[in-house]
DNA sequence: GTGAAAGCGCTAACAC
DNA sequence: GTGTTAGCGCTTTCAC
C-alpha cells in the first residue's frame, strides 16, 4: 500500500500522497520481522531498553535501507517536539532584522531545530491593528517563540501568547516591561557613548535623529537628550528629528537639520538605516562628510562599513545575542519546568570609529 | 486539562503539554451537544452537508466561544495540507536573499500559508559538500518548497526534492537547466543594457566585476565579454574582475581595476553588493564616482537609492517573481495534477539610472 | 440529520 | 525481549 509495495499488493493513490512516498514504522518493521513498536523502541533508545543485539541491527539496517525519517505530525499528535522554533518578526523589511534572522535560522540549525516565520506586523491599513497568536503563527507548530524587535503594542499577541504556554522567548523588546526572558541591548549605554564621542571630537552642536520604531522605543532619544542636556546645556530648538525608520526618513531628517539657522555640526542616528539616509542626503545636498557634518549610527549593518564614507557606529552585538535567546528558547523547550521568569539579559553595544566622525571645523 | 474545564473533571496533566490548552472538536461538541464527527462536519462544510441550522449554529457559537482552531498536525496526519511553504535559500547572508524572503513571507501569507526556512548553504568546512534533504527541510513538513537562487551544485538536494514528490518551484536558477518551474531574470539582457548606457554615455573602456555566486552561474559575465566584444572589438587585459559576492571582493575589484596601467572609465558590476563595494573603495582610493569611474549594479537592493552618489543599476522585480513563484507553488500544492513542466518564465530587468554613471572625462 | 468506528504514524502502558 | 493495545485530533465511510 505504500509505494514500496514489494509485497504486490495494488497501491491506493491517497497514501502515497499523504506520506510522500516515505516509509512507517510498520514497513521497518515488515523488512526486519517485528512490529511497529520493537521498530520505535530500538530507534528512540529510550524506556527499558530490551533489544536484543540481532533485532537491533536488523532494525536498524531496515531503517537505513528504506531511508526512514519519522513522521513529525505522528510524533507531534503524540505530545514529542516539533523541532521547530517560531519567529515573530516585527519588522522584516528593516534590514537589521534580515540578519538577525538569519543568524537565528542558523544558531537553530545548530540545535537540530527548523525555524517558521511568523510576522507580527500589524496591518498598516488598521491604524492600531493588534495581531493575534493565531493569525501570526500557530504555536502548536513550534516548541517555542522568539519575538524579535519591540512587540509591546501587540497587546493582543503578548497576551495569546502568555495564555497559549509556549516558551517564549525576546530579543530587543526595548522600553517594554519584560514579559519573557529577554535579550536585549543597552540602548542608553550606546548613545551616551556616542554622544561622548564627538563631544571629545570638539562637537558642542548635537542632533539627534530618532527613528519612530513600531514599537515605540525612545530609550535612544530619551538618552540623547539626557546626555546633551547634561554635558552641553540642552537640547537646541528642532535638534530632534522623528522620522519613519527607513532610508528615506534619515535624508528628510538630514535636510531639515541642515536648513537650521544654526546647524548642528554632528548627529546621532538612531539605527544605521537612517544614518545612511543622512549620509545621503548630506551628500546630495553638497554638504561633506564629516567636515561639515559628523554622523554616527546604531547597529553596525554589513553595509555600514561600505559606505562613502565609511559609517563610525555602535555595534550591535547580534550573534552573542540571537545565539543566547536561542539557547534559552532551546532549554524551556526541552525543559517545561525551566524557569520563564522574564530576566532581561543586557548586551553592551561597542563603538566602531570610521570615517564619518571628525573634529568640526 | 484544557483551560475550558468547566465540566470540573479532573484534568489529566499530558494534554496541557500536548494541546497547549487548545480545545479540540470534541471539546466543541460537548458544548454544542453533538460528536466530533458532527463539529468536523460543520467547520468543514463539505461533503453532504445535512446539517440542520440550529447545531451548525450551536456548533459555530461553540468553536468561536473556545477559539477552536484545528490541530495542524491532527490534519496532516489525515493527508490534509499544512498550509506551509518551505523556502530553500541559497545563501542567507546576501542582502538580496534577504529581501526575497520577505517578499514571499508576505504573500504566503496572502494566500494563506506559512513558511518554514530550508537553508542549503554547504558546510563551508566540507569543500563541495552537496546537502541531502532531509538535513534541509522535511518534505512532509511543507505543501510546496521554493528555491531561491542556484542550487544546481546541490545535485543530492535536486535529486531528493524530485524523489520526495513533494512540489517544487525554483527562482533565480541562472544558468542551471531547469528542473522545476522556475522564474528567473533575463541576466543577458539586463547586463546588454548596462554596458549599452554606458556605451552611449561615451564609455570605450568598460570593465566588469562579477561576483562568484555559489551556484556559479556565469550568464551575466559572459553577455558582458560578447556584448563589449562586439560594441568595443574585445575585452581588455584585467577588466574581467572575479571576486566573492560580497561588499569585500566589490572593494577588490575596484582596487585592481584602478591601479591598471588603462583603468576603465567605467565598470558594470553583476551584483549591487559588489558595486558597493566598488563605490567605497573608489572614494577611499580618492576617485570620484562618476566623474572618474562610473558605475552600475545589478539587483537594486534598497540600499542603492542611498548610496553616495546614488547607484545606477537593473531593477529586479523581485516582488512580482515571488508573487509568481509563490502563486505556482500554490496551485502545486492544491492541485496534484497541475502540470509540473520545468518551464522558465523571464522577467525583464530595467535600468534605473541614478547619479553613478556620467559622461567619462 | 447525526453518531459510531476506523485509521493516519507514532509512542507508551501493559501483557506474556 | 517483544507483541498487543490504546489513543493523540482529525476526517470519512458506514450505519440508523
Amino acid at each position: 500500500m505504500r509505494s514500496t509495495d514489494e509485497n504486490g499488493a495494488k497501491p491506493t493513490e491517497a497514501s502515497s500522497l499523504r506520506t510522500r512516498g516515505m516509509p512507517t514504522m510498520t514497513d521497518i518493521g515488515r523488512v526486519a520481522g517485528v512490529t511497529a513498536s520493537t521498530v520505535s523502541r530500538v530507534l528512540n533508545e529510550n524506556g527499558p531498553l530490551a533489544i536484543s543485539a540481532a533485532t537491533r541491527e536488523r532494525v536498524l539496517a531496515a531503517a537505513r535501507e528504506l531511508g526512514y525519517r519519522p513522521n513529525p505530525h505522528a510524533r507531534r499528535l503524540r505530545g514529542l517536539p516539533t523541532m521547530l522554533l517560531g519567529a515573530v518578526v516585527r519588522d522584516f523589511s528593516d534590514p537589521f532584522f534580515a540578519a538577525a534572522i538569519e543568524a537565528l535560522a542558523n544558531e537553530a540549525r545548530a540545535y537540530g531545530y527548523g525555524v517558521i516565520l511568523g510576522h507580527a506586523r500589524a496591518d498598516p491599513n488598521g491604524p492600531g491593528e493588534s495581531l493575534s497568536l493565531p493569525v501570526v503563527l500557530d504555536p502548536r507548530q513550534t516548541d517555542a517563540i522568539i519575538l524579535l524587535g519591540d512587540v509591546q503594542d501587540q497587546t493582543a499577541l503578548s497576551d495569546d501568547l502568555r495564555a497559549s504556554g509556549v516558551p517564549v522567548v525576546a530579543l530587543w523588546q526595548g522600553a517594554a516591561a519584560a514579559r519573557f526572558p529577554t535579550a536585549d541591548v543597552d540602548d542608553g549605554s550606546g548613545i551616551k557613548i556616542a554622544v561622548e564621542h564627538l563631544c571629545s571630537l570638539g562637537h558642542r552642536r548635537i542632533a539627534f535623529v530618532s527613528a519612530r520604531l513600531p514599537g515605540g522605543n525612545l530609550r535612544r532619544e530619551m538618552t540623547y537628550v539626557q546626555t546633551v542636556s547634561l554635558r552641553l546645556g540642552g537640547v537646541r530648538d528642532g535638534y530632534v528629528q522623528r522620522v519613519s525608520n527607513t532610508l528615506a526618513g534619515g535624508g528628510r531628517a538630514a535636510a531639515s537639520l541642515l536648513s537650521l539657522e544654526e546647524p548642528p555640526t554632528a548627529v546621532v542616528c538612531s539605527t544605521d538605516l537612517v544614518a545612511v539616509g543622512v549620509l545621503h542626503a548630506a551628500a546630495e545636498i553638497g554638504r561633506s562628510v564629516p567636515r561639515d557634518l559628523s554622523v554616527v549610527g546604531f547597529d553596525d549593518l554589513v553595509f555600514a562599513a561600505y559606505t562613502v564614507p565609511a559609517l563610525t557606529t555602535l555595534r550591535m552585538p547580534v550573534a552573542e545575542m540571537v545565539s543566547h535567546a536561542v539557547a534559552k528558547a532551546v532549554e524551556l523547550a526541552r525543559d517545561p519546568l525551566a524557569s520563564r521568569e522574564p530576566r532581561v539579559t543586557m548586551f553592551e553595544p561597542s563603538l566602531v570609529v570610521r570615517q564619518s566622525t571628525g573634529r568640526p571645523r
